[in-house]
Formats: C-alpha cells, structure tokens, sequence
RNA sequence: GGGCAUGUAGUUCAGUGGUAGAAUGCUACGUUGACAUCGUAGAGGUCGCAAGUUCAAUUCUUGCCGUGCCCA
C-alpha cells in the first residue's frame, strides 16, 4: 500500500480473475433457502451501456448480498440472439464484400451468422465482467443454443397442440425494409407533418361527389367501399348507392357505420380493408372484398392499375395526388400534425399488411398471468408498475410470433403438398404423423420462417435452468427470487415470460420484478448518439473505476426516478472509496489488528462502544433498506457511517489513544478499530466488490475470519447490552461539546486550532464524567488545556451543549460582536418556537384531538426551549456587561 | 383523448400528519503524521399554486399550473 490514493486500474482485473479462478461465482450448495436471478438477456450484438450498467449493478448487488447471507445463489448469464438486429449486423459485413444473403443462400448465412457470433458475440459479457458482475459463467446460455432451441420447439408444438398457437390470415405491421412482420409492440408512433388530402368521389350516376380526406391517397385503390356514419344528414341519402373509385375507376357501395366520426376529416371515409387496421374491422362486419395491393417491398403489386405497378408506395403517392390534380378530383390539401408508425429496427414507415402469420392465444394465456400478480405470487416493486402490467394484459391482442428472418428458430412445423399442417419436434416426428394422415410417405416442406426471437426470451427463466429436463437447477432456483429489469420491456419480455412460464411450468417465474428507471444525462436528457450525450459505462469504469460507477448508479436509483447521470458524482463517490483506502492505510499504520479475545463483552471504552453501537445500528438498517429494494438509502446509511462516524469521528478519537502508552486501552482499540475496518468491507462489499476484496486480502482477514470475503456472512448485526446505548449517547454529547467550542471559536475569530481552558463546575455530575471517562480524547479534539472545576478569575464565554453550560477561557481580547449576533438570531429563533407551542398548549381542541405523547413531546420541548432561551439570555447579559 | 409518474436548498434527490434532511456546489479558514480525491466552520428552503379534511398539512383529498413517460 504504498499509493497515497486508491488506483484502481491494475487492481479491478487482477481481483476478477482471482474470483473466476476460485470459482467463487458457482453456487454453494446447501440445505438452506435459495435466492435465483436470470439477467435479462443482453443482446448479442450489443454493447455495455448504462442502462445496462445499472440493471446489472443492481443484480450484483443482490446476488453478492444473498450469498453473503448463505442462500444458495444463483446468476444466470446468457444472450439473446436478436433476430432482426443480428441478421442486420451480418448482411452489413457481407455487403462489405459485396456478397448479399440470397447470393449465400440460408443455410450458409446461418454459418455466416454463427462464425460472427463465435467471434465477437460474447462482447458484451466481457463487459459486465468489467463491471464487477458474478454471474455462473459456466452456465452461460444463448437462446439459438441446442437445449434452448429444444425448449423453444418443445413449447411450440404444446402451445399448437393445445390450440395456443394457430396460423391465421390477419393485417400485421409489416416492415417494408426488413421484409418481415413485426410485434405492434415494435412500432413506434411519430408524430409528423403530412399532408390530408381530400378527394372526391362521384357517385354512380349522379352529379354528386362526396368527399374523403386521406394521408394516404395511394391506398384507395384498394378501396372497397365508402363508409359514412348512419347518423350524419350530409351522407343518409348516399347510402347504398355507389361512388367510382378514382384512377382505380371500380365502383364500391357507401355503407353505414358507427365507426366513421362525423366530425373528422370530411366525415365520409374511404375503407380499404386489406391496408389498415380499422377499415380491416368494418371489412369484416360489411363483408367487404380485401384487396392487397402491396408486395412486401411496399411497392405496388399487379391488383393496381398498369402505371402503378411496380412504383414505390411513396412515388405512387405522388403520382396519385398530381393526375387527381390534373382531372381536378383533389378537392384541397391540409397540412397536419398525425401519428405514423415506424419500425423501430429499420425506422422506416410501417405498413398493415395482409398475410398469413403465425399466433399466440394470449388471451387465454393472461389469464392465469394476471391472476398471479393479483394474488401477490408475483410482486412489482415499485408496485404502481403492476397498474401498467394490468392495463396491457387485460387488453392484450394475438401475439403474431412468425417473422419472415432466416437468423432465429424456425418454425417446427411441415406442410404437406395440399398444405396440411404437421407439427412436431423434428422432421421424422412430422412424418410420422403424415403417415397416419396419408398411410404412406409423403414429401413434407417445412415453413420458411422463424419465431419472434421474444417467443424464445420469453421461455428464458425455466429454459436456461434445464427446461424441459427435470435438472436440479429447475427444482432449486424456480420460480427465480428477482428479476431486475427496466419498465421498457415490461410488455417485451417481462409479460411474455408471466404468459410461458405460468402456462408451461404452471408456476410463476419470478416471486418479484423490480423495475428501474432510465439512465439519462445530468440535464435529464435521454441518452442518444444523435444527440451525442451518451456516457459510455467503460470510459467511466477505466477513468473511476467499475466500483465507483456501480456506487453511484446504486445511490441514485431511487424507485420511481430517472438516474440523472453527471460525471461529477462518479468523481464525489471515487473519492469515498478514496477515503476508505486512507482510513485503511491509517489502520496498518498503528498496527490495528483483529483478535479473538475480542467479544462484545469485554470493550470498555466509550468511544468503542459507541462505533460498535453504530455498526449494529447501520448493518440492521441498511439489511432492512436492501430487503426492501432501497438501494439508494442504503447506500446513504453506508455512507453516513463510514465517513462520518468512523472516518470523521472514530480515527479521531483512536489518535490520542494510539499515541498514549496505556496498554489495555491501546490493544481494546486496536482490536475495535480493525473489527470495525472488516465489517465496513463486508457491508460495503456487495456494493463495491473489486476495493473491498483488495483490502480484505490485503489485510488478510479471510484467514482470521477463515472465509474469503464473497461468502463471508454479512450479518454483522448482535445484541448489545445497555452499557452500548449509553456509551453512544456519552459520545454523542461529547461530540456536541466538541463542535460547539469549535464554531464558537470561529465566531470569536480565534484560531482554531488555539488550545483553551474551560470551567465545567455548572455542569452536572453526569455530564462532567463523560469528559472524565474520555479526557484525553476530549482535550485532544476540543483543544482544551485546563479543565476548572470551579469558576476562575478569567475571561470567558459560556456555551450550551444540551441544555448545560460551560464557560470558554480565553487568553486575549475578544471581538463579541459576532457571537452577540448568533446568540441574537437563536434567541429569536427560539422565541418564535415557545410562543408557537404556548399557542399550541392553550388550544383545548388540540390538548383534546392530540394523542398523548405528541402533548407530551410539546411540553417537553416547550421546557427545554425556556430553559435554553434563559441561558441565552444570561449568557447575552453577560457579554453586555 | 385515457392512464401513470413527478414538482422540497443553486443543482441532484431523500423524507415525514406534530421543530425540514443528505450529497454536491458555494463562502471563510486551515497543509496538526490516514486522506487536499482532505479537514473545520458556515450561508442557503412560503416543501409548484389554490381550496378542502384535521386540533395540526410539505405530507391526506380535490382542482389548477409545470414537467416526463406509456397507451390510443
């Protein structure tokens, strides 16, 4: 320990590697109870950001905690496979050798896609091992791995022979650039400028023309019908003539429907069912003819007239919009704001498409996914997310799990050459069942697409233990303790998981969700490379170290807010850890060292009670605010005490004894004090794991305490006896006394650290052998030379430390004006106070109303107040004098 | 439009039906053998606004205003 300062850098590797090598990570089996997390699965494209840092700070947190309290802990690592972003990744680099997929063909992509993966996948895991996290990496899982993938079919063929799943001909949102279906869960609506169009069109033998307003005049010609409300006077007569369709020139019925608001747009709409998702409904209730008039590259397919075929959806818009100009059928054009959806991969403009897609029953699944959280089997913390959970499970919609990729699981199911479906774990197994269709062999094809890669996420907290084998990991860790996970993906993942897990496992797979906030800049601006604010977690790791970083996001993650980042509290929180190491070096300095004739019983310093009466307070308080997911006020509780308590207070008081010969006194506080030092590592060590297990080797407690510090067990918290609490309270006014001497010298503009006499003879017995039982530690922190028992002809000043006075001597002339000043306001102060609570006391309704000890308090208080106004007055008089 | 948060010190945020807290920043002083990534002392708040409930409201209720997010 020769570094002034703690320097993390060669430090955090070097304590990581000892921990995987010791194999620490592994869960220790034994009888007791069990705490299980799975880590939301990272991306296997991605990279370490800070919303991860945070996720898995927390985690770490919890799994270090229970381990340390001797549950048998678990931390499932893993990846996902991200269907569409890893595709995305691989075609890139393809194209940079001007190779594209279907030049490849799918079966050697997917090579392509393993080697990628197989080379720089498990990035993002080396990352979190940067951050300090203890997963079981020898149980790290990907969801494209073997067991997985059999879990993943396995599920499919249950759900679809138990009627879950079931392929059906619906609108989907279709993403035109990835050429694939998307969850609606997918698509983000951006609000834009667009033009509304407003188009006439004739009826069929009339004169007349009503009016349709439309953003998206390239979709009438796949119009089929007119729909007006039944109410409306304008359009009653039209109904059930028909109008011509523009360009498109086919002739469509105007129909009724509730739907159409008379009040936007023109108030007649243009229903083209196989284009939108509310015209899609009235299609069906009218019977309507769907036409599609898009190929999946969105543009125009051959259901359209000559000159479009072929045209971008966009240029088809344009040409559109200039021949109704030209035949003078566009009655105007509106500029407005309105909601357009995108894909939130590809970011380009999300059709409704009509195709044959594969779903999910959620419905009937949410049942059982709502009663669960209804009967607390699962909890959220903070529980307000429940309301959300709620809210989208109640309206929860088919769940559309095929997409239209090669990188993901492919559907397990087989058609036969008349398209009957056979679904089955492998090929041979879909054989067999064709054979008992056709008695005899028939050529099946398997379906080209493959599952929405949260289909296999959402099967993540049982498949990762072993699901569907009956391994010890599934008895042991499921249902899993926590999952940690940010509101972002509550309908994503966390409400998928609940539909798997409680239908396939019929046990929930988490007894509580803990959700967390976003991570944004110190303005509280979202983190985005646009905008070029993001804080990149490994440049911070590399400048403060992970535990600074881990310290800092744990503090401020106060449930319910944002995490308003701001390099400036990594830099305050290194400077804890900072502090700590010198606290430490201090430590080694005077040979403070554990021993085993220490108990509780035999302390019997003040000042060592009182840190020990601390620790006890702390270590119960800060269990309780970890059990309670109060992250933030435990670290504050940590905090508090090691900086200062035992930085600001506890060293201080040691020197005077370190520097003295009293052999009894020196060895009881040597040993406290490295008692002490252990204990703010083990508190601290789930927060800070690479410093504190730095130190803990350093000093080489795992051999006194025979433990290493990842399983040494944090309960620190012992029955004490009386003799503590007093002690504490002893200190605690001698702490008082202290720092009112202090600033009285500052208000005397003397220099602090002048030695002065003092007179106690007003003080009472009690009072006066606190400083006796703690001399030299008082006269060394008070600066104090003399200490009178009886006045003293000499000029001084009187001070009140709890309710007690005590005359300062001074040696020179004193300016009293500023300290007239501070014992003015406080005068007024208090004043202020007896004449609220004189109030108070005299009201009947409050003496009535009031419970008894609020009555009692205000006595109390009024008492105290008087009594120490009368001082003050005295004092004041004094001075005047 | 519906829903959920949120408004407390310059800033970031805790907290509570009964005397307003922390961190950081700021000010003054300080290099005494753990630490200047530090120490000591201090200044700083009509607890968004209004009404109601109550003996008592920063805290509970309602409304309004501001901010953020989710769903349509």
């Amino acid at each position: 320990m020769q570094n002034p300062n703690y320097n993390h850098l060669s430090i955090e590797n070097e304590i990581y590697d000892y921990w995987e090598k010791n194999k620490f990570f592994k869960p220790k089996k034994n009888n007791k109870k069990y705490f299980s997390i799975v880590i939301p699965p990272p991306n296997v494209t991605g990279n370490l950001h800070m919303g991860h840092a945070l996720n898995n700070s927390i985690q770490d947190l919890l799994i270090r905690f229970y381990r340390m309290n001797g549950y048998e802990t678990l931390w499932q690592p893993g990846t996902d496979h991200a269907g569409i972003a890893t595709q995305a990744v691989v075609e890139k680099q393809l194209l940079k050798k001007r190779i594209t997929k279907d030049q490849l063909g799918r079966d050697k992509f997917i090579e392509e896609v393993w080697k990628w993966k197989k080379e720089s996948g498990d990035q993002i895991l080396n990352q979190l091992k940067k951050l300090g996290c203890s997963c079981d990496w020898s149980r790290n899982r990907f969801t494209m791995d073997e067991d997985l993938s059999k879990a993943v079919t396995k599920s499919f063929v249950k759900l679809y022979e138990n009627k879950l799943i079931y392929k059906d001909t619906k609108l989907v949102n279709w993403d035109t650039k990835l050429e694939t279906a998307i969850s609606d869960l997918e698509v983000v609506q951006k609000e834009i400028q667009s033009n509304l169009y407003y188009i006439k069109y004739k009826i069929v033998g009339e004169e007349n023309s009503i009016t349709i307003a439309t953003t998206r005049p390239e979709t009438m010609i796949g119009d089929t019908a007119l729909a007006v409300n039944p109410n409306d006077n304008r359009y009653k007569k039209f109904i059930g003539k028909k109008v011509l369709i523009p360009l498109a020139n086919r002739e469509v019925k105007v129909i009724a429907d509730n739907y159409v608001s008379m009040e936007q747009g023109s108030g007649a709409l243009k229903v083209t069912p196989a284009h939108d998702f509310n015209d899609f409904d009235i299609g069906k209730r009218h019977n309507l003819e769907f036409i599609n008039i898009l190929e999946k590259n969105g543009k125009l397919n051959k259901n359209v007239p000559k000159e479009f075929i072929g045209l971008d959806r966009f240029e088809a818009r344009t040409l559109i919009i200039k021949l109704l100009k030209e035949k003078n059928i566009l009655d105007k054009t509106e500029s407005i704001k309105n909601a357009v959806p995108y894909g939130d991969r590809s970011n380009s403009i999300i059709e409704p498409l009509l195709t044959e897609q594969w779903f999910v029953d959620a419905k009937f699944l949410a049942k059982k996914a709502i009663k669960v959280v209804k009967k607390n089997k699962t909890n959220f913390f903070p529980n307000n997310w429940s309301k959300t959970y709620f809210q989208w499970m109640n309206n929860i919609q088919p769940w559309c799990i095929s997409r239209q990729l090669w990188w993901g699981h492919r559907i397990p199911a087989w058609y036969s050459k008349d398209n009957k479906i056979f679904v089955a774990d492998t090929e041979i197994e879909a054989k067999k069942k064709a054979y008992k269709v056709y008695k005899k062999k028939v050529d099946l094809k398997r379906d080209e697409d493959v599952l929405d890669t949260w289909f296999s996420s959402a099967l993540w907290p049982f498949a990762t233990l072993g699901w569907p084998q009956k391994t010890y990991e599934l008895k042991r860790f499921y249902p899993t303790s926590v999952l940690v996970t940010g509101f972002d993906i509550i309908f994503f993942w966390v409400a998928r998981m609940m539909l798997m897990g409680n239908y396939l496992i019929k046990k929930e797979p988490f007894s509580k969700v803990y959700v967390h906030a976003l991570v944004r800049d110190e303005k509280g601006q979202k983190m985005s490379k646009s905008k070029g604010n993001v804080i990149d977690p490994l440049d911070i790791i590399s400048k403060y170290g992970a535990d600074s970083l881990r310290f800092t996001l744990i503090s401020m993650a106060s449930p319910g807010r944002d995490v308003k980042l701001s390099e400036e509290r990594v830099k305050g929180y290194r400077n804890f850890l900072n502090k700590i190491w010198n606290a430490n070096k201090f430590s080694k300095l005077n040979k403070c060292k554990l021993s085993k004739k220490l108990t509780n019983k035999n302390i019997n310093l003040d000042i060592n009670k009182w840190i020990y009466y601390e620790l006890n307070r702390t270590s119960k308080e800060v269990r309780g605010y970890i059990s309670k997911f109060r992250f933030d006020e435990a670290a504050r509780s940590i905090y508090q005490f090691v900086w200062h308590f035992y930085c600001d207070w506890y060293i201080e008081f040691l020197k005077p004894i370190f520097d003295s010969k009293h052999k009894k006194n020196l060895e009881e506080s040597r040993n406290v004090a490295s008692y002490i030092q252990s204990s703010i590592l083990i508190l601290l060590h789930p927060f800070i794991p690479f410093f504190t297990e730095k130190v803990w080797l350093d000093f080489d407690f795992g051999s006194y305490f025979k433990s290493p510090l990842m399983f040494k067990d944090w309960n620190l918290s012992t029955k004490l006896t009386p003799s503590f609490n007093q002690s504490y309270k002893k200190i605690d006014w001698l702490i008082h006394l202290v720092t009112n001497i202090r600033s009285t010298k500052v208000d005397l503009d003397i220099s602090p650290g002048s030695f002065i006499d003092i007179s106690i003879n007003e003080l009472n017995k009690n009072k006066r052998g606190i400083i006796e039982d703690n001399l030299n530690v008082f006269k060394r922190l008070g600066r104090v030379s003399n200490i009178y028992d009886s006045k003293i002809d000499k000029k001084g000043i009187k001070i009140i430390v709890g309710g007690e006075s005590i005359t300062l001597h001074f040696d020179q002339n004193l300016d009293l004006i500023r300290q007239k000043q501070k014992i003015f306001t406080k005068v007024k102060d208090l004043d202020q106070k007896v004449a609220a609570i004189t109030k108070k006391l005299k009201n009947k309704s409050f003496l009535q109303n009031a419970p008894k000890q609020i009555i009692e308090k205000n006595k109390k208080a009024l008492i105290d107040y008087k009594f120490a106004l009368k001082k003050l007055n005295s004092i004041l008089n004094s001075i005047k004098n």
